[in-house]
DNA sequence: ATGGCTGTATTATTATCATAATACAAAGAA
DNA sequence: TTCTTTGTATTATGATAATAATACAGCCAT
């Protein structure tokens, strides 16, 4: 897995956003284990501290579970996970069109973009 | 003007994006005298060495000029505007993409939703 | 010339983030 | 039992951000 973690927002954050993408999107399952934090930080390249963060956070979330000692799991609840999925592409589109909408763009225009990035990329892979 | 800082991200860098879509949007014009920094700080809500420090910033990428002591003004060069305006749009659009290809939607889906939303909003404002 | 407005510079203080280096407790395997 | 693996906790250090409080230089109108 590629983490391409960025200095403009904190690292934990962005750990974050990468294992509940993970999640959202079934690479990690529904009770599946978790790698543990010293296995995960290293293949980040993030202390170990960093990457405790972020679980601890994400277990908060309800995302995941502990048992103590044998290590870390992905929740069973499926449609929490649906739920939550949902809820960051609806804050994702919104947050697009009104950027978009700021520079200027109408929705137009943004759908016109969107399907013409999407031809240009058939051309090249998938 | 409202500018609606979070605290996922630095101050400064927020401030920068606010201002360079105001001007890429043509809110601020060409050769327009861009308020004094202190004059925006307070606006902004922001401490005063923070706000120049987004200007400061923006002067490096060629936005605005200084006349040292009468103020600061934004760019006369309409087409490096454009340019800015384009790769902003461009910027967001594969990164508005590539997030929503990671949490399993499809292109097709993505369009659908946007529409979807777009219909949405005419029933409420404009 | 004086006072006010402009951008700019400086110093100090606080908070957050990230790292490093350990240490500990509990469960399970050898 | 002993060793290893797990999550977790602790302390320290450095870097970056943000704030506060000033201060200075140049232009301009009065």
């Amino acid at each position: 897995m590629q983490w391409q973690l960025r200095g403009d927002r904190p690292i934990y954050q962005q750990l974050m956003d990468r294992l509940t993408e993970q999640i959202v999107s079934g690479q990690l399952g529904p009770g599946d284990k978790v790698p543990p934090v010293r296995e995960l930080a290293a293949e980040a390249g993030v202390n170990p501290n960093t990457m405790q963060r972020a679980l601890a956070d994400l277990e908060r979330e309800g995302l995941m579970y502990t048992n103590r000692t044998s290590g870390r799991y992905v929740t069973e609840d499926r449609e929490m996970i649906a739920k939550i999925r949902e809820q960051i592409a609806s804050d994702r589109i919104a947050e697009f069109l009104a950027g978009m909408n700021q520079l200027g763009f109408t929705e137009q225009e943004i759908v016109g973009l969107l399907e013409k990035r999407q031809k240009g990329e058939e051309k090249h892979g998938e």
